[in-house]
DNA sequence: TTTTGAGTTGTTCGA
DNA sequence: GTCGAACAACTCAAA
C-alpha cells in the first residue's frame, strides 16, 4: 500500500474538525486526505427540518475545510456505490469514518466495511460520537443497562478521553475528484417558507457551537438545575442542535461541564447527566435496535393506539390548535424555532399518546419532520418513555395534565404568550412568525378565534387509563 | 439463587 | 393552600 495514495475521510454526523479521532488518525497516516460527504437517500433523514439543517452544517464544514487548504467533496447516492467510484477515480486505498450506532447507519456501515475490506481497501471506524462505546458499559452480569440511574452511577466517575485539537492543515491530494454543488441538492425543499423563520433561531457550525458552549458554561450552567424546567427561560444549553450533526463533540461538552462542576457550578452535574441520557439512548438503540420502530417492551402491541396520522385530532396537535395552551404553544415553538423545550416535549408526547390515544410513531414521525435537533436514538427513547412502552417506563397512570403543568412551569404565561397569537391585541413576534412558517393550506390567521379544546382533559385521561387496564388484562 | 430496594421529569384526592 | 398517600405491578440491578 502506497503512502501517497489518498485516504477518504467520510464525514457523516461528525461535521467538525476538533476532537475528531478519525480525522486525527487520517492526518497521522501522512497520506493526502480526501474529505467526503455523501447524501445517502437510503439512510439519511428525510425530515424536512433536519435535512435542511444538515445542509447548513455541511456548508459550514466545507468552509472550515477550505481554511485548512482542503475541500469537501459532495456526492449523493448509496454510500458504498459512491465510495467505490471515488476509490476508482482517485486510487484511494483507505476510508476512515466515525462510528454511528442507530440501526440504519450501523447496518449500512457493516456492509460498507465488509465490501471495502474485500476490495483490499482499509476501512477503519473510530469513536467520537459518544462518550462511552455501547459495549464498554455493562452491569455486573455483563448485560447492557436498561435503567438510567445505575448506568449513570456506573459511568459518572469514568475517565473520558481528552479533547483532540483540530489540525492546522490538511494534506490535499494532487487532483480533486468532481464534487456536486450543495445548492443543487435542494436540502431545504421540504421546508418551504418555514426555513426563513427557523433560520433566525439556528446556530450553525463548529465555531458557533463552541461559542454557544462557552456562553452556556459562563452564564447558564450554574442555574441549569433550577431553571431548566421552565420553558420561557433561556436556561438550557441548546447544544442538542449541534450535537446532532457532530458540530461539537460530546467529550467537549463533558469536559467543559466537568470543569464547571469542579469549580462549584450548581447544576453542572445535571448537565453531565443529560449527556449520559444521550449515551443511554444510543446504548439502547445499539443493543435493542427495534426501539426505533417497535414497542420496546413486550405487551404493548395490543394497546389500542390509533395509527392514523391525519385524523382531525392529530392534525390539530400538529398545527398547535388543540385548544390546550401548553400543547399549542409547544407545537408552535417547534414550527417557529425547529426545537421544543424538553418539558414541552413530554407534555405534547403525553397528550398525543394518552389523551389522544395516538401511536407514539405518529409523534415520532412529526418530530423527525420538524426538529432541527432530530436524533434517532434520543427521540425513539423519549417517545417510548412517554408512551409507557419504553425503558424506565413511566407508570401508565403518569398522564401529564397540561393545565397543571402550565401552573407549575409557566405560571406567568410567558411561554404561551410568546407563541399563541389568538386573542391577543399585540401578539408577540414568535407568535406571529408561526403564521409565516406554516403552509398557507392550513388556513390559519393571527386574528382567528382561539381554538376550542378538542378533548376534555379528565375524560381523555380516564379513557387512556381504561384502555391501559383493558389491554393488560 | 434469592432477596431487596429502586425506578427522570406525575396527578388526584382527602385530610 | 399544603401535604402525604394512593395509584399496580413489574422489571431491573446489585447485594
Amino acid at each position: 500500500m502506497s503512502d501517497s495514495s489518498p485516504l477518504i475521510l467520510w464525514f457523516r454526523r461528525d461535521l467538525r474538525l476538533a476532537d475528531h479521532p478519525a480525522l486525527t488518525a487520517a492526518v497521522r497516516s501522512g497520506r493526502p486526505i480526501l474529505p467526503v460527504f455523501i447524501y445517502d437517500d437510503v439512510v439519511e433523514t428525510h425530515g424536512a427540518a433536519p435535512k435542511w439543517r444538515l445542509g447548513l452544517s455541511v456548508a459550514a464544514l466545507a468552509n472550515d475545510l477550505e481554511r485548512l487548504g482542503s475541500k469537501l467533496i459532495l456526492r449523493r447516492g448509496p454510500a458504498l456505490d459512491v465510495l467505490r467510484s471515488l476509490i476508482t477515480e482517485t486510487g484511494a486505498r483507505a476510508v476512515f469514518w466515525s462510528r454511528l450506532y442507530d440501526p440504519a447507519s450501523k447496518d449500512r456501515d457493516t456492509k460498507v466495511k465488509a465490501a471495502l475490506t474485500s476490495m483490499d481497501v482499509s476501512a477503519q471506524s473510530f469513536d467520537g460520537h459518544l462518550l462511552f462505546e455501547p459495549w464498554s458499559v455493562a452491569t455486573k452480569t455483563g448485560d447492557f443497562y436498561k435503567v438510567y440511574s445505575p448506568m449513570w452511577k456506573a459511568v459518572k466517575d469514568r475517565d473520558v478521553a481528552g479533547v483532540l485539537p483540530a489540525p492546522a492543515k490538511l494534506p490535499a491530494p494532487e487532483n480533486w475528484p468532481a464534487s456536486d454543488v450543495l445548492a443543487h441538492w435542494n436540502m431545504g425543499a421540504g421546508m418551504r417558507r418555514g426555513a426563513d423563520v427557523v433560520a433566525a433561531h439556528v446556530c450553525v457550525g463548529e465555531a458557533a457551537a463552541l461559542d454557544r458552549l462557552a456562553t452556556f458554561i459562563d452564564t447558564g450552567i450554574h442555574r441549569y438545575k433550577e431553571q431548566r424546567d421552565f420553558p420561557s427561560l433561556p436556561a438550557t444549553s441548546r447544544l442538542s442542535e449541534n450535537l446532532t450533526y457532530g458540530e461539537i463533540s460530546p467529550r467537549a461538552l463533558w469536559h467543559a461541564g466537568f470543569a464547571a462542576m469542579q469549580q462549584g457550578a450548581q447544576g453542572a452535574e445535571h448537565f453531565l447527566k443529560e449527556l449520559v441520557w444521550r449515551e443511554f439512548a444510543y446504548h439502547l438503540a445499539f443493543h435493542t435496535p427495534h426501539i426505533t420502530t417497535r414497542n420496546w417492551r413486550d405487551g404493548w402491541d395490543n394497546f389500542p393506539w390509533s395509527t392514523a396520522a391525519d385524523t382531525p385530532e392529530v392534525l390539530a396537535w400538529k398545527q398547535g390548535r388543540t385548544g390546550v395552551a401548553f400543547v399549542d404553544a409547544a407545537m408552535r415553538e417547534l414550527y417557529v424555532t425547529g426545537i421544543m423545550h424538553n418539558r414541552a416535549r413530554m407534555i405534547v408526547g403525553s397528550f398525543l399518546t394518552k389523551h389522544l390515544m395516538t401511536h407514539w410513531r405518529v409523534g415520532q414521525a412529526w418530530f423527525e419532520a420538524c426538529l432541527i435537533d432530530w436524533d434517532p436514538a434520543s427521540n425513539a427513547m423519549g417517545w417510548q418513555w412517554i408512551a409507557g412502552c419504553g425503558p424506565d417506563a413511566a407508570p401508565y397512570f403518569r398522564v401529564f395534565n397540561p393545565d397543571t403543568q402550565l401552573e407549575k412551569f409557566d405560571a406567568d404565561g410567558a411561554y404561551t404568550r410568546a407563541y399563541l397569537a389568538e386573542g391577543q391585541l399585540a401578539p408577540a413576534p414568535k407568535a406571529l412568525a408561526y403564521y409565516s412558517a406554516i403552509p398557507k393550506s392550513w388556513g390559519l390567521r393571527p386574528n382567528d378565534l382561539p381554538p376550542e379544546r378538542i378533548i376534555d382533559l379528565k375524560a381523555g385521561r380516564e379513557r387512556a387509563l381504561a384502555a391501559y387496564s383493558a389491554s393488560k388484562s
